[in-house]
DNA sequence: AAAGCATATATGCTGACACGAATATGATAC
DNA sequence: GTATCATATTCGTGTCAGCATATATGCTTT
């Protein structure tokens, strides 16, 4: 079960963080969508993925090539407080604004197995 | 002025966070009370503090011995509801719950420069 | 269906760096 | 001088990034 000091501790890292952000916002996003969107290598966000997943914050579910994380379902209500107001905050800084932006602009997954550059929409 | 990756990183430390929920709750507290409650050794305490002083996460003020801190007053809004959202999920786990408990059996600080052991209330 | 290849994701390992604990010392108020 | 609080130093530990590599899945070809 998830503690305190655990969640305070999955959260202090900016990377994580960023994620957590984007993961209150999109529901559920693929690991080269984050990837993407923070631009870190990708061993980095797998490894960042892993202790959030296995603190039972984020929930993966595999689709084909991808793994599509979310925030846990059975997230305690106080941890999903916590991530809303923190992310309020988080909307009124860089880097976090252009994550939001860049998630949206990132590479779509296809259920044929290949990712597709998403068009501008202007 | 305060930038979510600095509060994230403050709130990240065990004792960091205990010092946070207690003035949450207790509106001013001075660092023998605090030292007292949260039970580490007074230097650790100060340290501590001093992060939180440093990050405008904290504001203190002297009052002959004793050195009173309290949350910043213009602890932005997006952080004061973080702290409330996540001091309601450690109200329900240890070590917080003794904190309180144990900052309310603790010394008393007196104007006229000693402290006193509180009565047992019961 | 099996092999070979490409893509997505995870993990071992290592070096660099940051952080916290404890002790000792310094500063301020009375 | 005594009490409260802050800071400096040292030291051990933990954690992160980056690289290389491993694993898993899905296509394609035969």
């Amino acid at each position: 079960m998830l503690v305190p000091d655990d969640f305070t501790h999955a959260i202090s890292d900016p990377t994580r963080l960023r994620i957590m952000v984007l993961l209150i916002q999109q529901e559920e996003l693929c690991v080269c969508q984050l990837t993407d969107a923070i631009d870190v290598l990708q061993p980095k966000m797998s490894r960042h993925l892993s202790i959030l997943r296995k603190k039972n914050i984020l929930l993966d579910r595999r689709e084909g090539l991808w793994i599509f994380y979310r925030l846990h379902p059975e997230l305690p209500i106080w941890a999903y407080k916590t991530l809303q107001a923190l992310s309020l905050g988080c909307l009124n800084h860089q880097p976090y604004q252009d994550d939001i932006v860049r998630v949206k602009q990132a590479v779509t997954c296809l259920p044929n197995g290949y990712r597709m550059k998403v068009q501008d929409e202007s």
